[in-house]
Parts: C-alpha cells; sequence; structure tokens
DNA sequence: CTCCAAAAGTAAAACGTTTTCAATAGGCAA
DNA sequence: TTGCCTATTGAAAACGTTTTACTTTTGGAG
C-alpha cells in the first residue's frame, strides 16, 4: 500500500543507502544514481516517512508554542515572529491550546517528553513555578510574554512593572490624581508586575494608593465595563483608568461613553497591548505597545540555540516596551 | 542518556513486551509485573518515545489544522470547536500558519504525507481545488469554513451565497435602494459567494446591481474605511453598507462616524463573522453569524470517521447561519 | 599491465516501540 | 500420572528511515 525507500530503490536498481543518499543530497553518489531515484521517486510519488527518519535521527524540526486559547489577537505576532526565526533555520512550529487548563497543559508537554517535538515554549503557564523549572532541566523548554517569579527557564519578555510604572506615570504626568486600575482576579504573573508598577508609580509621586480604585474582574471587554460601571459609582470618580488589556479598557471605555463621560477629558483611559482593534475605536485608545514580534523571534532563536549548546541559557530578557498616546488620553 | 522501554524492563526485570502491555493496559499481565513496571516507570521518569510507537502503529493521532494566520479571531470558535470534538476521540489539533502562501501551505501538508499527522483540516486553502482534490484522494484532508469550486473533499462550512442575500434582503426590507458593498480584491471563494447572494438579493428585488456601489479592498478595517470613503464620494450616497467581514464593517463604520454620518439612519452597516469586537463597537454593529465552534467540531468528527471508513465522504456540509440585528441597522 | 587511492556502492545495524508467535507454567479433569 | 487448556511471558520481527562499516568499481600513475 505504502510506498517507502525499498520501493524507490527497487524501482531505480540501487540501494536503500543510495536513495537515502540522493535524498539528503550527500555528495558521493553518482549522477546516473542521482537521476534514477529521482525518476524513480517522481514516478512512484514517495514522500519519505518522517516518523521513520524522525526516530533514527531522534530529532523533529518541529517546535510547539503552547498558548492558552487563539483568542488573544496579539499573540499573532508573536507567533509570526517565532514563525519566522524557526523556518529560516529549517524549524517548524506547530501551536497547541490548553484552554487554561494546567492538566492539558501538560498534556500538551507530552509531546516534549516523548520526542514528538524539539522543543517547547509557553506562552501563558498555568502551571506552578517549580513544576516548570524541574521540567526546563531535563528538556528544551521556553516562555515568553509571561515569566513566573522563581521559575528557572529561558524567558524572553516586557518589563511589565516598568511599564505599568510608566502608563500610569503618563497619566500623572497630565495632572491626574485619582487613577483607577482594572485588572484580573486570576493573578497571571503579568498582571502583577502591572499592577505594582501602578502602584509604584502612584507612591513615588506621592498620591498613594487607594485600594477603592481598583477593581478584580477578568480578561473580558464585558469585565471591563463592569469594572468602569463600578469606579463610576464611587463619590469621588476617577480621572483617569488604567487597564492592564486593551480589551478590558475598550470595554470600559465603551461604558463610559455610554455614560456620558468625555472621555479624553473627563477621564484618560489607557490600555495595554496595542492590539490591532485599539485604533479602530473613537476614540482611539492610549496603550502600551510590546515588541510582539521581536519577542516571538528572540525566544525561538534562543531556545534553538540552547538546543545545540552545552550548557543552556536559562536567563530572563527583557525587551523595551513604548508608550502610544492617542486620543483616549487627550492627545492626537 | 535517554532512558528507554529496554531498561524499564530491565529495572522490571521483565520483558519489553511486558512493559509495553503494561504502558498499554493489556489485560493478560500479572498483578505483580504490573507494579513492578509501574514503581520502574516512577523511579525512572520513563516516558514512552512517540516516535517509536507511531512508527509502529502507523499512526499518531494528531491532526494538523492549516490556518492563514492567528490574526482571526474567529478562527479561535471554529479552533476550539474541533479540538473537543478530537480530544474525546483521544486525538490531538495541532495548528500551523501558512502566511497566505500557497507553498507554505504544501510545506504544511508535508507533515500529512510523511505520516507526521494523520489528517489535515485546511481553514483557508491557498492552493488550487485541482491539486487539492488529487491530495484528498490519497489522504484524510478535510475544508472547513471555506469550499472550494469543483474541489472534491469533505467540507464543512456555510452557505455563503444564502448568507449574503439574506443580509442583503434584510437591507431592502428596511427601505434601503443604493445599497453598498466592501468586498475583497483577493477571492476567496466565501468572498464571491457573498458578493453573489448580495447581487441575487438586489436582483430579485428589482434594484439591480450598480456596479460603482462594489468596492474591492483586502480584509483590513483600514480597507473598510477607505471603501466607505469611496462609495461616501458618489453623487448618489449609498443608504447601506453590506461589507463581508466585521473587521472590514468596522473600518467602514468608523469612517463614517467621523465623517458626519448618521449610522443606523442615514446609513445602515451590515457586517459579517459577528466578532468578539463586533458588539463592542458604538454603535453595535449588525452581522452575519455563523456557526464557529460547531463547523469545527463537526469537521473533526466527519474526518475522524473517515479515517476508519472503507469510503471516505468526500460531501459538503453547509451548516445555518443567523442574523444578529444591532443598532448599525437601527435595531437594538 | 599492475597497483593504489578514491569514488560509489551495498548490507546490515540502529533508533524505540508494538505485536506476533511460540514457549512455559500452572490448574484441573480424567 | 497424563494430557489439555488457559494465563502469562519472552524472543524476535516489524515499522521506515539513516548511518556505519565494509566491498566493489573506477581511473590514473607508475
Amino acid at each position: 500500500m505504502n510506498i517507502t525507500i525499498k520501493d524507490v530503490a527497487k524501482a531505480a536498481n540501487v540501494s536503500v543507502a543510495t536513495v537515502s543518499r540522493v535524498l539528503n543530497k550527500k555528495t558521493n553518489v553518482s549522477d546516473e544514481a542521482v537521476q534514477a531515484v529521482k525518476r524513480a521517486v517522481d514516478e512512484l510519488g514517495y514522500s519519505p516517512n518522517f516518523l521513520g527518519r524522525d526516530l533514527r535521527k531522534s530529532e523533529t524540526k518541529r517546535i510547539l508554542a503552547i498558548i492558552a486559547s487563539t483568542e488573544q489577537s496579539f499573540y499573532s505576532e508573536v507567533l509570526r515572529g517565532m514563525q519566522d526565526a524557526a523556518y529560516t533555520q529549517g524549524y517548524d512550529v506547530l501551536i497547541a491550546t490548553t484552554r487554561d487548563d494546567p492538566e492539558h497543559e501538560m498534556h500538551l508537554l507530552n509531546m516534549l517528553f516523548s520526542k514528538a517535538v524539539d522543543g517547547a515554549v509557553l506562552l501563558a503557564p498555568k502551571l506552578d513555578a517549580a513544576t516548570i523549572s524541574e521540567l526546563a532541566k531535563r528538556f528544551h523548554m521556553a516562555m515568553c510574554l509571561e515569566r513566573l517569579e522563581g521559575c528557572e527557564i529561558l524567558c524572553v519578555t516586557i518589563d511589565n512593572e516598568q511599564a505599568g510604572y510608566d502608563a500610569t506615570n503618563l497619566l500623572i504626568g497630565k495632572g491626574r490624581k485619582r487613577i483607577g486600575l482594572i485588572t484580573t482576579k486570576v493573578r497571571s504573573q503579568s498582571s502583577i508586575d502591572r499592577e505594582n508598577g501602578y502602584k509604584r508609580a502612584l507612591v513615588d509621586a506621592g498620591i498613594g494608593v487607594d485600594e477603592e480604585l481598583i477593581y478584580y474582574g477578568d480578561y473580558s471587554a464585558e469585565s471591563g465595563a463592569e469594572g468602569c460601571e463600578e469606579l463610576l459609582r464611587l463619590d469621588e470618580r476617577p480621572d483617569a483608568i488604567f487597564s492592564i488589556s486593551d480589551t478590558i479598557s475598550i470595554g470600559a471605555m465603551t461604558y463610559a461613553l455610554q455614560h456620558g463621560v468625555e472621555v479624553g477629558k473627563d477621564i484618560l483611559f489607557f490600555g495595554f497591548d496595542n492590539i490591532a482593534y485599539s485604533h479602530m475605536f473613537i476614540p482611539r485608545l492610549s496603550t502600551v505597545e510590546q515588541p510582539c514580534y521581536l519577542q516571538g523571534k528572540t525566544v525561538i532563536e534562543k531556545l534553538i540555540s540552547n538546543m545545540k549548546a552545552e550548557e543552556p541559557d536559562r536567563g530572563t530578557y527583557k525587551l523595551p516596551h513604548s508608550l502610544i498616546l492617542r486620543e483616549s488620553t487627550g492627545d492626537k
């Protein structure tokens, strides 16, 4: 039924070894042999079985990117960066989703333990730091976008704490004193870092933190709207709202608009991530941009280099972020 | 270096065959053997090499979903449906992106030809119908969301022509006579179908098609804005605009809003896909909803069933769509 | 014409599983 | 005791490659 290298060898009147050499472009093989093999391959429509090859070579040239879900549109750029970097080195990147389930994350990592892929990149780890550290000792793993406190693993991300600080500080610089924060109940490290940056900026400015101004929801726009509603209900309304993601911010902003708030004047809004839609909403959303493509590219380059290295690099690399100012903070 | 089944066998004082049987939960093995093997597995931290297993069994229990890019957020639900359906049958779904490059699509399909996956689902084929038809004869393939005229392959989609008809007809029902269409230069089958439905509705209503009212751009919001600009510049402005995607529609709507058009009154807007953001924009966008999750679930179920079947099903299945009416068409 | 090195080729081992086939042991009926 | 059946086990083949180790062929120098 299936055409194997043996069939090709027979058809080309050479040995399987010769066929293999032709297919792998080895030198020591005559022109006639090359021609004969190529003809046979074409005639039979042969394509080599990767399982046999991968087993023999103990490598697959495939890397698994593990994400929570494909919803977060800004993953897109990260993955593109990963793919580009991988492809130039002869690797493919496959994507799989955990649906926020640590068990499923472990199930996917099985592909790594079982040699079905050569390496794995975690973009939104649900497993704990200790577990991941342990695994990272034995397999080629890395993290991207998210770091994990106390986790010994190659990691490419941004300085989320500083980014939170910068965003908040910008609002302070515009004379705002009651700055709200909409964040998430689920404590991903990036949320924690951004929140800490927010607090540090307030303290540094001598304003201090008012817990009343912090709303804990989830990652949805709906949650952003609820957060905004809550904050607007306060006796002393906020004059600015920083959210840990654009989606949340858009939800919040939409709610404010519908309730007579003049966005960009009464209340300034600041998001995070610079997703594609954030400059489509009117008023356009000011936000923190992180270098998505570059993070993806970098993590793959370092991971592949680790695969070849004696001693793997388990450092954390923080790439620079930047602020994008648009109408929601009164800029143009 | 690597722990293999042989090491486990030695440690447990049994043969590799027995270890294999324990690992695969075969019945005919004594309790003592089971215990011994389990202990050895734990002690050594053994996990079986999938390459060996897959080679021997000639199956991987993995299915490849090939998409253009991860940007289109409504892929997300489709993939979730695929994953759920696959997982309940012991399969994993891996995702890979083509970046709109037919060559790269072929490269990815190589994983299928080379037995690295058991099946593949194309969500946005760039290859031509003849090529795909030919491949579908020899491998387990399917298409989802997009169909391809004259392509003999299992396909799960919606009736895009009818959906375009329905959307246009709804606008006509609201008394609109100059209905614009913003579509794409690149002719994906769904675009063509939706455009044809649009035209049929106009003809059926005795209005007729005015080519001036059709703008051909790309899939971006920016392109939607340009299309809207173009249409507004006409001597006889449109009183409604149907776009073949929400992203385009949002771009168009945003442009209209900024230029003093009263959306939902002066001009009605109708989108397609019901992406997450389409109900967050103010005014909220009316749109065609397709059953994303269900399409994903269905295509996987049918594909897996094909894998077991004598004679594969190469039919096309069109799942029902629905219209969602919001503020952009004057509804609430 | 001989000899030798280089080139080109082959057979077989190896990768890590699963599975087939045969063998052993034990239990039970005759 | 013998014979037979069943339950458990193990040795070895098989999956499809790549690669090692070895053999044959070629061509050129002497």
